[in-house]
RNA sequence: GGGGGAAUGUCCCGAGCGGCAAAGGGGGCGGACUGUAAAUCCGCUGGCUAAGCCUUCGCAGGUUCGAGUCCUGCUUCCCCCA
């Protein structure tokens, strides 16, 4: 749809800014867009006790609706994550116990009010949970009222499906019908809310299109699709790892010291499309930064990594990251609020051994991994590479900030301090 | 119900004559070069009290000095026939 071009604020914002992938109707869509009239829902399955960066994209689109003027809802999949998604997974999903959804929903909750405004006036977001509706439904009614609209020959076709069956794995029923479930949302929100378009990842079209379709079947006004692209780096690779897992946008999954190193670590060639997208700082600005050349560009990665930090950590936060990050890495000193463990001042007095100080430290997986990282001299204590394996640490290490600082590669520092 | 095939290093894919801590990829990590980037090159990618010991090839037994490899039973999946 490149010969669209939009009226409405909301859909000029999220083209220019990259987060359009794919829509059903633009011109539909623009034209509810104009007149503020947009209500849009983006589903979040509660499978672990935070979000990842990997939602960001649709949270952020969430928040321009609401600034465009629009009312945004987020929809905490309490019911759908008791059955499980199989868009995009080669295996079926454990199943989680009820007591773990609850705690991952309350886990995921606290990341939407740092971007979007909840209350009770005409563009105030809502947030609601599926399993207010879907734990209610009937079987036999559920059959007659919304499966009599599904053709399995359709459903067969599905993306999410097919892959399945095409490689010869495994695709329970019950993950068979999470598309049916999430479908009967998007109708279910329109009627109880006026709800009139569902957004998310690229690889929930299917199942958005599905819900769009029952809609109509079904008798709601007519329903919206529009999806964002899935988050990859320039140079292809899936993004939101780091060496110690996933990147979480909760502060207690993830510091914020290592939040904004995950986006100082850019990619050169990414940064224009993530300012864009992972800030809410104005074109212009980002067309600036973006043709810095070489190692200037350096410049720019730090204004995103403060930035991003700033929305999902505090500003105040995201200040203290950068400056830990400045002493660290372009003073070449030791900033105090790096990562630290604690470990006994007797225990320090004896002598702690290297390998072993570095697995307490969380920076290496085993003693073994230790052993093989002071091989190829990937292992410092106060930036001196670890020579021996049977070094020992004391108290005398510790330097006048009164720490030991352990270094694992260029960029993981641990503080190791006497208690 | 009958017949045939499959399951390998807890990231993934995948080789494996009875001597195997187990080929080769991908991914990941470290080093060099750089700019906390990319590309390229090199190394590493079961655990430990470490020239030794322990635990690994779907599960449980068995044969053997010795089993991922052979035999029996079981589980799960796929294909063909009914």
């Amino acid at each position: 749809m490149s010969d669209f071009t939009p009226r409405s604020e909301f859909l000029q914002t999220l083209m220019a800014r990259g987060y359009v992938h794919q829509c059903s109707d633009y011109e539909g869509l623009d034209a509810l867009a104009a007149r503020g009239e947009v209500i849009a829902y983006v589903g979040y399955d509660c499978t672990a006790r935070s979000l990842h960066v990997g939602s960001l994209i649709s949270i952020m689109m969430l928040s321009w609706l609401q600034k465009t003027g629009n009312k945004p809802i987020a929809l905490m999949g309490g019911g759908t994550t008791r059955v499980g998604d199989p868009s995009g997974r080669d295996e079926t999903r454990r199943i989680l116990s009820l007591e773990d959804i609850e705690n991952n929903k309350s886990g995921i909750q606290g990341v939407f009010d740092k971007v979007i405004q909840f209350g009770a006036s005409r563009t105030d977001a809502l947030m609601v949970d599926n399993a207010e509706w879907l734990t209610q439904l009937n079987y036999i009614e559920m059959l007659r009222d919304i499966g009599r609209h599904f053709s399995v020959n359709r459903m067969m076709s599905m993306d999410s499906v097919r892959m399945r069956l095409e490689r010869e794995q495994e695709l329970s029923f019950i993950e068979f019908n999470y598309m049916i479930l999430q479908a009967y949302d998007f109708t279910e929100l329109a009627r109880r809310y006026g709800c009139n378009l569902q957004m998310g990842g690229s690889d929930q079209w299917g199942n958005i299109v599905t819900g769009i379709d029952l809609g109509r079947r079904m008798g709601t006004p007519q329903l919206y699709a529009l999806t964002c692209p899935l988050l990859t780096t320039a140079s292809g690779a899936k993004m939101g790892k780091t060496a110690s897992g996933a990147v979480w946008l909760n502060a207690d999954m993830l510091s914020t010291y290592e939040y904004w190193q995950f986006w100082r670590n850019t990619e050169d060639a990414d940064v224009g499309r993530f300012l864009r997208l992972f800030t809410f700082m104005p074109l212009g600005e980002i067309a600036r930064l973006e043709a810095l050349a070489g190692a200037e560009i350096n410049e720019a990665k730090k204004i995103l990594a403060t930035e991003a930090t700033a929305l999902m950590h505090g500003r105040e936060a995201a200040e203290a990251a950068a400056e830990t990050a400045r002493t660290t890495f372009e003073a070449g000193g030791t900033a105090a609020d790096l990562p630290s463990i604690e470990v006994a001042e007797a225990e320090l007095k004896a002598g702690l051994g290297v390998l072993n100080a570095f697995v307490r430290a969380g920076l290496v997986a085993s003693n073994g991994e230790a052993r093989r990282q002071v091989q190829s001299g990937g292992l410092r204590v106060n930036d001196a590479v670890v020579t021996d394996i049977g070094q020992m640490l004391t108290l005398a290490d510790a330097t006048q900030a009164g720490a030991i600082k352990l270094s694992f590669g260029k960029k993981k520092h641990v503080l190791v301090r006497p208690a």
